[in-house]
DNA sequence: CACTGCACTTAACAATTTGATAATGTATAA
DNA sequence: TTATACATTATCAAATTGTTAAGTGCAGTG
């Protein structure tokens, strides 16, 4: 995982906000419920979700009414929308797609499908990225999963090449640990100080090119 | 040549392309979108789109202007051209189809009706030509569920045939397990997770060489 | 209708790789 | 010196994939 994604779940009814909560949580989501429409767009603007998982059936505001608002405004242009809804209900759905919505879930809901389309979803907006990143005579494809330096290649493991695609994207700035430990473990797992060292460590050692650098007391950068 | 046909997008309207782009990705075609007549003929241009979906009324050069003037040129004359139009403005289809569009879909837009106008065209098209893809002495015929090596026949099952399909469409590319599922199982079915393994093994047996690669932690792709 | 073969899935276990940590070493600044 | 921060190494548990065999359901056959 990159950093962990914000996730907001409006529902009238709290075993599904429990269940739901507890499934995305596992998952290493950061979840926010609500309880109504009303909630939902005020803890929406608090808490800027990159995903809203919307009942369609609430008191107050239902869930595309809320969706509709929310679409209005430019702030939430990025924001996913996710619809629960009854299995009957198809028409709202479509309504739903219409007004915004990126996709939806019918009742009862199971958490397999839920993760699929919520990690789905996520990987499609996450394909805006490039997905080659050159520095020097270091590449590395993002889609591919290769790094290759004047033209041979090199085998990282996942991690490997997640950090040294962090570092890479931005040359030359400090990466601060803090901020390495959240884009790549994310906020949920907690690992020990050493961990990045030695990460950093098999990647010097694979890469052979002395290329990342240690700013003492802050962090990484990653310089030709 | 490529196996996932190519849609090129023209709307002005963000929300429509986000719908739009969804529904079709999620049914396996490659998605270019545009804002506006102007980037749709540039974007035409650089990506030679398959098909392409116009809205009539944008900003700058309108979907009729376009259509005609890719009509024009020699190169678009396989393009299949489809029109999105408001419901009322009757007139501007009719002039549509006169310039040469293949169908036309009125707003608002359900994604069903947008699934299988697509489907339906590029099955009336695509019943002449063949679709198959080459990798290095490969060749992958997805319209006779066909595999040959070194020009000997390799039978594989559906399944297996479309897993290699996927792969092979962009050797090279990682495939992510979840990206896989989502695109030969779809959302909706769940399939436990040695299943690909299981599959990936078959292939790579009746095969016989090995060009499909494990990436540890992410997915599989297909390389010579 | 049972029989057979095939495609697909799953379970169970083996094999492999990865990632986290502890323990220890090294450099540097106060 | 002493404290602090990072480097290095080896080690082990956990995660991930490979492999095999067996189960399930379906279509075609005699």
């Amino acid at each position: 995982m990159s950093a962990a994604k914000k996730i907001l779940i409006a529902d009238d009814e709290a075993d599904i906000l429990e269940i739901l909560s507890f499934n995305l949580t596992a998952e290493g989501y950061d979840i926010v419920t609500a309880k109504n429409g009303n909630e939902a767009l005020e803890k929406a603007k608090q808490t800027k979700p990159d995903l809203i998982i919307l009942d369609v059936m609430m008191p107050g505001k239902n869930g595309v009414e809320v969706c509709n608002l929310l679409r209005l405004q430019p702030a939430y242009n990025d924001t996913l929308i996710i619809f629960l809804t009854a299995m009957s209900d198809e028409s709202a759905v479509i309504k739903g797609l219409e007004t915004g919505a990126d996709d939806y879930i019918t009742k009862p809901i199971s958490p397999k499908v839920l993760l699929s389309k919520v990690n789905a979803l996520f990987r499609r907006v996450g394909t805006g990225e490039a997905s080659v990143i050159k520095v020097g005579d270091f590449e590395i494809d993002r889609e591919k999963y290769i790094v290759t330096y004047n033209n041979s290649q090199i085998i990282l493991a996942r991690k490997e090449f997640e950090l040294v695609s962090l570092l890479a994207s931005k040359p030359g700035k400090v990466f601060l640990r803090s901020e390495i430990l959240n884009r790549i473990w994310g906020t949920e797992v907690i690992v020990g100080d050493r961990t990045i060292d030695v990460h950093i460590r098999k990647i010097r050692q694979k890469l052979g090119v002395d290329c990342i650098t240690t700013v003492k007391g802050v962090g990484y950068k990653f310089e030709i």
